[in-house]
DNA sequence: TTAATTTATATGTATATACACCTATTATTT
DNA sequence: AAATAATAGGTGTATATACATATAAATTAA
């Protein structure tokens, strides 16, 4: 479906305009998606993204702070994502003993399989639904960074 | 900065996988320019969305359901973002004559005036803040679309 | 014409973003 | 060492997304 379509307007000042929105509805489109593939696993897509970064730096545990930096959205409010993963016991808050600030995170045996078995559903939903090529994805990668070239 | 950078991690999949989230990354990015730019008018990014979809009707009225349709992200809650917008006195809500479930949604004068002053400000921060030329906007678009073509 | 169905909007709940502020702990300054 | 500043994480509030359900009005079917 063209950008068009799916807002019902072509009326766009530029075709810089209308890349912004292309790209604002592409990700709200991935997004969906996403968490699609993700309810049957009981974790939003914001969950997910935090257990993929427990994974990363596993079996090294992570405090908030380092996790919070690492997120895509980086107005994330951590805390309150690692609540929600908690209570499901799919991991553990421990005080750090260095840095009595300091929170450390880490995944539990149930976090480990449920990541496990929802990354295999993700990224299967991924490949179905993102139809690029290798190529086209190097390209559209440059385009987005060239795009946020301003970001300082 | 490059995606890896701004999530610290260079562990990607493919460049696919990259792309998708480099897509997320960027949403992310110019939802909060647009956001700051729009803080000194006291509205939120998709309370502005919606201004926006009424202008571009006016003076035609627009009920909730046509306006929630046109919304970039489809699962936005309109009555309630509506309800911000009665509350600053930005829009009228009132109930269709010829079809009495229908409520619509008219800009106000106070909505008019804003609406020109943030669009002013906004689209001199996304020229400002988008660094692209117009050929690589329209590669951009057309790699979007071909990203979501599993859409239908 | 009444009953059943569909549609438009509103509302309730859980989770998230965005941002301000609080508290405990650590680091720095005097 | 005591006072001050900085840092990490938690918490409160407003708004938003996502989705289920409720209610009123309109449409369709019996």
């Amino acid at each position: 479906m063209k950008l068009e379509e799916a807002i019902k307007s072509n009326k766009f000042k530029n075709e810089t305009q209308k890349a912004a929105l292309n790209v604002l509805y592409t990700a709200w489109w991935l997004k969906t998606n996403m968490s699609k593939g993700l309810k049957e696993f009981g974790i939003t897509h914001e969950q997910y993204n935090v257990l993929r970064i427990l994974k990363g730096k596993y079996p090294d545990q992570i405090c908030v702070r380092d996790i919070a930096c690492r997120m895509i959205e980086k107005n994330s409010n951590v805390p309150r994502i690692v609540d929600r993963l908690e209570i499901k016991k799919l991991v553990k808050r421990t005080t750090s003993q260095l840095d009595k600030r300091e929170t450390v995170i880490s995944l539990t045996h149930a976090g480990i399989l449920l990541l496990e078995a929802s990354t295999k559903s993700i990224d299967h939903t991924m490949e179905t639904v993102t139809l690029l090529t290798e190529i086209e994805s190097i390209q559209l990668n440059k385009l987005l960074e060239k795009l946020r070239s301003s970001e300082r």
